[in-house]
DNA sequence: GGGTCGATGCACT
DNA sequence: GTGCATCGACCCA
C-alpha cells in the first residue's frame, strides 16, 4: 500500500519554509487499532545559531540534539513539569540544527479518544496548543527520534489545500520577538 | 470576554 | 538554584 508521507527532502529546506509548507499537511498516530489524525493549523521555525529563542542556539546536548540529527525525526520535548512538546526536525542541509514546532491541530479522526485523552469534551480546546496535541495524540518521550517519513506509529502526509497564512511574531520567547515565524492557517 | 497565578520536573548555568 | 517554545482554574467584569 502506498502512503503519502511526506518524503525526506521535504524536510530539507529552510526551516521557515518548511515551517509554512506544514500546514494543512496531516499528522497520523496510530495507537494498536485505532487511528487518530488531524490537520496542522499552526506552526513555529526555530533555527540555530541565527536565532537565540531555539534549544539549538547553545549548542548539542541530550535534549537537543536531535535537531541536529536526521530531518523528518521527531523532536520531542518535555517542559514546565508536565507537558510535551512535538517537533519536527527540518532545515537547509547547510545549516546544522532546525526544527518546526507543531502548536496546533484541527481532529480529524478518532476524536472520542482524543477527548478521553484530554479529559475534555470540547473540540476547540482539545488541540489547539503544543502541550494539548501531544496529549490528545498521547505523544511522549518514547516518541523522540520516530522517523516521521515512514509509516509507523506517527507519521505526516499530504493533506488540504491551504489558501492564506498568516505570519506572527512565536509564542512565549523573550527573545528574537521580532522574527515572524509563527505561521497559521484558518480552517 | 480577559488577566493572573500555581502546578510540576527536568535541563542547564 | 533558576527558568522554562504551557495549561487550566480561578477571579473580575
Amino acid at each position: 500500500m502506498i502512503l503519502n508521507t511526506l518524503p525526506r527532502k521535504f524536510y530539507l529546506q529552510d526551516t521557515v519554509t518548511v515551517a509554512k509548507n506544514l500546514l494543512g499537511k496531516k499528522i497520523i498516530r496510530k495507537i494498536g487499532r485505532n487511528e487518530i489524525s488531524g490537520i496542522i493549523t499552526e506552526t513555529e521555525a526555530y533555527k540555530h545559531k541565527d536565532d537565540p529563542a531555539s534549544h539549538a542556539y547553545r549548542k548539542i546536548t541530550d535534549r537537543n540534539k536531535a535537531m541536529f540529527g536526521d530531518v523528518g525525526i521527531a523532536y520531542v520535548y518535555f517542559t514546565y513539569g508536565m507537558y510535551y512538546c512535538f517537533n519536527v526536525v527540518a532545515r537547509n542541509p547547510k545549516v546544522a540544527a532546525g526544527a518546526v514546532l507543531i502548536r496546533a491541530i484541527e481532529p480529524e479522526k478518532g476524536i472520542k479518544r482524543m477527548q478521553e485523552n484530554r479529559n475534555k469534551k470540547d473540540l476547540k480546546n482539545l488541540t489547539n496548543g503544543p502541550a494539548k496535541l501531544t496529549q490528545a495524540l498521547e505523544i511522549t518521550k518514547e516518541q523522540y527520534g520516530v522517523d516521521l517519513t515512514k509509516d509507523s506509529k506517527l507519521y505526516i502526509t499530504k493533506g488540504i489545500e491551504v489558501k492564506k497564512i498568516t505570519s506572527s511574531p512565536r509564542i512565549g520567547i523573550k527573545e528574537a520577538t521580532d522574527k515572524l515565524w509563527n505561521f497559521k492557517i484558518n480552517i
